[in-house]
DNA sequence: TGTACATCAGTGAACGCGCGTTCACTGATGTAC
DNA sequence: TGTACATCAGTGAACGCGCGTTCACTGATGTAC
């Protein structure tokens, strides 16, 4: 059932397709990206566990059975957003990277908030993204996750020469780690409203900065 | 029907009670306690999403409606049970706190520590507490998020003392924000399985003595 | 070019399920006399 | 000490709901001849 390729890979495979869900014609010819898009939509606004494949159904204007063509079941579809929105983050970092040449602690930072941004415009996937894997994750699909390890590729080296660190030795490696759960400390306390009880205002920006000069400086934690 | 304080704040109340739950008395003595801990396995087993009422009735032994003579509805009982949760994390910080009596880098880190050590003993109460602020927050309820302050300024003096700054001041209370970012970053991380992805062993507690140095040391970012 | 046919993405009705909450009620309890 | 009574924490049945998934089916499509 999942262990075939989706059919969505990249193709849109928009033969006919007509701009988008135009009047109900028997085959919807896109039909399983119309139903990502929708459950995408329901993500952001009930989060995924109110998320209905009934209602992506009914905004797609499909029958409630039509998801089964596509995909095994309602976890299967929440796996292929997740694959979607790491490879979405892996490009925003990747070209965020980009605009900030010279290595240092201000391209990390650059990276950091290209994470952050991310998270603030997609709360709902992020938290599926980060916050659902051992519900999502298919003993019968062990590629799972490798998007997501794509993802932490990203930063790697960059923290490795803004460190001095030797690039893929085990003290660069924690020193992104370190990185990483700062930012995604930021990413979470932001989406999730949690910086409310502080009562000071909180530059995400100024914190992120501030955090990758202090960290790399601090230089790597110890072997666990 | 939320306006009013819960009968269970402090007093177990206990008057007949017997150990718990022993045979079906008509009147169970105790419900309101009872109804807590079964939710508080459930939110643990399950998830807060999908702990349900009738199951945690089902495992208080009394009938599906009884619980709403003591709560007004189900998100009630979830506010109920973050209170209860922050004030548990706040004594657990304030105990490790007193344990590491030298201000410093150490005694923020031991904080941090405890923290992570509250959200990994009880991780599903943890996203209910950090994850629905938004969900449960009751406008006829503005108390509710004083625990969550309260637990937030355990920190803050410590660390003004341990980087230098002025306590009470923005600096310092910014500082602090940063601190509680990384802790709170790898507390998230650690439950939700993430660190699996980078493939090299994860020392959470090397993490934040690493995080305590340098973040104390950079100083805190500017202002937003 | 025209036709027969296989394919398979859709339909629509049904399934069994568990949920949160309300309702009129019951009966154990503590208190006033 | 004994009794009448008010209180209110419980009951159990019912409500309307929306869910994920399956089933036999239908009909649009592309292809082989």
């Amino acid at each position: 059932m999942a262990d075939a390729s989706h059919p969505l890979s990249d193709s849109p495979s928009g033969r006919p397709a007509e701009p988008c869900c135009k009047r109900a014609r028997y085959h919807h010819g896109d039909l399983a990206h119309a139903l990502l898009a929708a459950v995408r939509e329901l993500v952001e606004r009930d989060g995924a566990d109110r998320m209905s494949v009934s209602k992506a159904c009914r905004m797609a204007g499909v029958s409630t059975a039509a998801p089964y063509k596509h995909f095994a079941d309602r976890n299967d579809i929440l796996r292929t957003l997740c694959d979607h929105g790491f490879e979405e983050m892996r490009e925003t970092m990747h070209a965020s990277r980009a605009v900030t040449p010279e290595p240092g602690a201000a391209r990390i930072a650059a990276i950091g908030k290209a994470y952050v941004a991310f998270a603030a415009a997609n709360p709902g996937l992020f938290r599926v993204m980060f916050g659902m894997k051992r519900e999502l994750s298919d003993p019968s699909d062990d590629d799972y996750g490798q998007e997501a390890k794509a993802c932490f590729q990203v930063v790697i080296a960059d923290v490795a020469e803004a460190s001095g660190l030797e690039p893929g030795t085990e003290p660069a490696m924690r020193l992104a780690i370190m990185l990483w759960t700062f930012v995604h400390g930021v990413a979470t306390l932001l989406i999730d409203g949690d910086y409310e009880v502080t009562e000071v205002p909180v530059n995400t920006d100024a914190l992120i900065e501030a955090a990758a000069r202090g960290l790399l400086q601090g230089g790597p934690p110890q072997a666990g």
